[in-house]
DNA sequence: ACAAAAGTGTTGAGAGTACACCCATGC
DNA sequence: GCATGGGTGTACTCTCAACACTTTTGT
C-alpha cells in the first residue's frame, strides 16, 4: 500500500480541546477560556492545545485539564476529532476533542492563569464560540446525554457518599426534565450498584439514606 | 490561553485507517491490504493513508475507500483516534479510524493494485494485524454491533431491495446468534421503516416479499 | 409428493409509567 | 407544630421471549 512515506506529505498540527461539564447550583456548566490571540481575539473558546509529539492524545487531554481546573483521575473520554481544512484560520489544524466531567467541589480554577480567563458558563446551544467549538460542544452534551443513560459516568459529578436525590437532580439537569421520585428510586435501587453509607445527620429534615457507588460495576447497559 | 504558536511544536503524521465490513455467504468480513514496506513488512493492516494538508478527515478516508474498493457512497463513519507516540515505528503518526459497510455485490476490488494486494478475510477478535490494528478492529466491531442494535446501517450492507429473512441473516452474523424467526418479523415489521416492493418469483419455494427502507426515516431508538 | 423457505398468533413474565401520602428532623 | 425534603406501593400497559404449524412455489 504506502509507496507513500511518512516524509512525503506536509503535516497538519494536532491540538486535544476539551469539553469540561459539570453541574453546579443544579445548571449544566462548561469552563470556558477567553482567546487573547487572534484570529478570535477575545471569543470565548474550549480549553485545549497542541498535543506534544512524545505524548499520547489522552495525556495531552489530561494535561490541559489540569493546567485549567487543577483536577487529576476525573472521568475523561475521547469524543471525535474534527479536521476540515479551514477550520482554523491559522492553518491546518486537526482537532482531537474531549468531554471531562468534573465534580464541582474538587475544583480549583487555576488561580491566575498567566495569559487567559478561564470561567464557567452555564451550557447552551448557541453560545457562538470561536471556531467550530460550537459544533463540538454539542456533540461532548449529545454523548454525555447518552452516556447518563446507559453507563454510570453520571457519578463522577457527585461526591463519593451522596443521595438518591442528588443523583435525580443531576439527570433531570442532564435531560432537561423532571422524572417521579418513587419511580426514579425503584429504577436506580433494583440496578444494585449502591452501597448503603449510612444516614447524613447535618439537615434539618429528614435525613437522608447516604449511598456510595460498588466498586468493580460491570457495563451497565440502562439506567434510565 | 495559547501563547503557544502553531509553529511551536513539531507536528505528528495524521493517516486515515478505514476498516471495511461487508457480509458475504453469512460471515462478516474485513478488507486487509499485505503491507510491502518495512515495518511490519507482508503482515496484514487496515487499508489508509496519509491525510492531505488541504484535505478533510471525511474525504482521505472516503479517497482510501474509494481506492481499495473502488466503490463510493456507502456508509462510512468516524470510530475513534489514536495516538500513542510508539504506535508507528516509523515516527509520530496519529491514525483517526473510520469505519464504512458495503454491499458484497457492489464491490470490485482494485484490479490489479500496483503496490498492494488486499483481501477479504472473515473477521476474528483477534487477526495479528500490524500496529494498532486489531485494536481498531476491534473497537470497529464493537461500533457495528452497537450500531446494528439502535439505527438502521444494516441496511447498507443489502441491496436496494430485500427480504426480511436476508435482514434476520446478518443480524445473526453480527451478534453470532439465532434470532426467533417470528419475533424477528414482528419487530421489524412494527418499526414501520419498510415499503413494501412485491414478491420475488425466481426462487423454487415460497416467494418472499421484498422491501426496501423508506426515506427520511429519522434516527432510530431500537431494532433489537 | 417433496423440498425449501415464507409467513403467521398466543401466552406469560417483566419493565415502565402514572399516581399520593406519611415520615423524620431542626427550628 | 410547621417547614422541608425523604421515603414508600399498587395497578395498568406495553414490550419481550418462548413456542409450531401451514403456505407457496419449483422440480
Amino acid at each position: 500500500m504506502e509507496k507513500e512515506s511518512i516524509h512525503d506529505y506536509e503535516k497538519p498540527s494536532v491540538t486535544a480541546d476539551i469539553v469540561i461539564f459539570t453541574i453546579e447550583k443544579e445548571k449544566l456548566k462548561v469552563l470556558l477560556v477567553k482567546r487573547d490571540l487572534n484570529p478570535y481575539k477575545g471569543k470565548w473558546a474550549l480549553p485545549g492545545g497542541f498535543v506534544r509529539i512524545n505524548e499520547s492524545l489522552d495525556d495531552a487531554a489530561k494535561r490541559e485539564l489540569e493546567e485549567e481546573t487543577g483536577v487529576k483521575d476525573v472521568y475523561l473520554e475521547q469524543l471525535y476529532s474534527f479536521g476540515e481544512p479551514k477550520r482554523d484560520p491559522r492553518g491546518r489544524v486537526i482537532t482531537v476533542s474531549y468531554m471531562a466531567l468534573v465534580n464541582s467541589e474538587k475544583i480549583a480554577l487555576r488561580a491566575s492563569s498567566d495569559v487567559s480567563e478561564a470561567k464557567w458558563f452555564n451550557f447552551s446551544k448557541e453560545m457562538n464560540l470561536a471556531f467550530d467549538h460550537d459544533k463540538i460542544l454539542n456533540y461532548a452534551f449529545q454523548r454525555l446525554k447518552w452516556k447518563f443513560e446507559y453507563t454510570t459516568v453520571a457519578f463522577s459529578l457527585l461526591p463519593k457518599n451522596f443521595t438518591i436525590s442528588q443523583v435525580q437532580k443531576i439527570y433531570e439537569v442532564v435531560f432537561n426534565k423532571k422524572f417521579d421520585k418513587r419511580n426514579f428510586n425503584k429504577k436506580i435501587i433494583s440496578l444494585n450498584i449502591f452501597k448503603e453509607e449510612g444516614v447524613n445527620k447535618n439537615v434539618s429534615y429528614r435525613p437522608p439514606m447516604m449511598y456510595s457507588l460498588k466498586k468493580n460495576i460491570g457495563d451497565i447497559v440502562s439506567i434510565i
